[in-house]
DNA sequence: AAAAAATTTTAATCACGATTAAAATAATGC
DNA sequence: GCATTATTTTAATCGTGATTAAAATTTTTT
């Protein structure tokens, strides 16, 4: 099948959308779990219940998986931003409300996001375009902390190198995280808070 | 050659020594910027000027090779730990000095530290080692900040979540720097703030 | 229930880079 | 300068896992 040209999706493009999701996040765990290299494509489809040569009829190939892997981890941070700038309040609120969103989405049922260590050997087309998603995620986010500093609710700072150091953190958590709930539980109560806690201008702040 | 067994290193053995560093270098910036799949021994080569065979002098394989970076990364690591304990002084201030020497050596003349992508994927016993000298590393970090909360010069905390925190930051410095040196000094000079700035209990603290 | 479409499997092939062995060259020690 | 050792290259082979084509099965549609 695989249609998609026309406006509505027939009952059979969301199965296949659905599969190819879960194949997605399958594929996600394997990556972080066992490492690029270290996972073959019948490894993402034993975790299936699949055949590897099954997975074909959702992706090309296996480059095309670890791109459509990395696109659904910027969709991801893309909403979490987009819902906490749409809930309003000051810089430091909303950056604060992404960082729990994103973690959230992260650790939670959205399932293993993978983590983007491969995007240098993609297809020169899917690469632009991944790491072009990435740049506008990192320069929006340097946006919202700009916002912060002049509404004077976060501390003056090199947005760039806080940027980074915030988006490493927040990259890094699927290296250490691997669906444990109790310690997913406790990333979202600490993550938030450990993270935007130097951006503090006054150093009073409450946890929120 | 590589004899090594005696006591003293020949000058042959020092030559051997220094030209495989030389290569886990390579590796390392070939790593980083192609990523692992991207990267065949025949790249790692040509940044030496040498042919893909030659490798095979120092190395027993491309296994050996990534292992090898590996205990590297954790070796430069452990050093600056290591230089900022003895130097003493309270937890928050060897905490921050630690970082500082760690920065400085990962953006430094220590070349390119490999990114602990595909640990998962190395031999088991390598893996085992990798990971052991990883967890010691955290765990010290651990300590550090344990003793900063007891001493008072750092704000109670949840010391895991805040390690993995910071660590992250760290290690996802390879990710995007690649050797600019203005960046290098950015990075050194911002870095270490911003990552130990959350810790202040006061939230004051001077830039050191 | 038959026909059509969607999904999966079986059974190969294939491509690519890792690896090896032997030969060639370069460096060192006497 | 000669012998020895260290280093590198040339020229293959080799293995592994990605990929493909055709057949089989399952699901949906009518």
């Amino acid at each position: 099948m695989q249609s998609r040209a026309t406006g509505a999706e027939s009952p059979a493009d969301t199965r296949f959308r659905l599969k190819r999701d879960r194949m997605l996040r399958a594929a996600a765990q394997c990556f972080n779990l066992k490492g690029y290299s270290g996972t073959s494509l019948k490894d993402v489809a034993d975790l299936l219940g699949l055949t590897d040569a099954a997975l074909y009829y959702y992706v090309r190939n296996k480059e095309e998986l670890v791109y459509l892997c990395y696109v659904r981890a910027a969709d991801v941070g893309r909403d979490a931003m987009q819902r906490a700038v749409d809930e309003g309040g000051n810089g430091y609120e909303t950056v604060q409300r992404y960082l729990r969103y994103h973690i959230e989405a992260m650790v939670g049922d959205q399932g293993p996001i993978a983590i983007m260590s491969e995007v240098p050997s993609l297809r020169p087309d899917h690469r632009e375009e991944v790491l072009e998603l990435s740049r506008k995620h990192s320069t929006r986010f340097e946006s919202m902390l700009e916002r912060g500093i002049a509404d004077r609710s976060i501390a003056d700072c090199d947005v760039r190198m806080t940027g980074n150091a915030i988006m490493g953190s927040l990259n890094w958590i699927p290296k250490w995280f691997h669906g444990d709930a109790a310690m997913g539980a406790r990333i979202v109560e600490e993550f938030p808070q450990i993270l935007s806690r130097g951006l503090d201008p006054t150093g009073d702040r409450q946890p929120g």
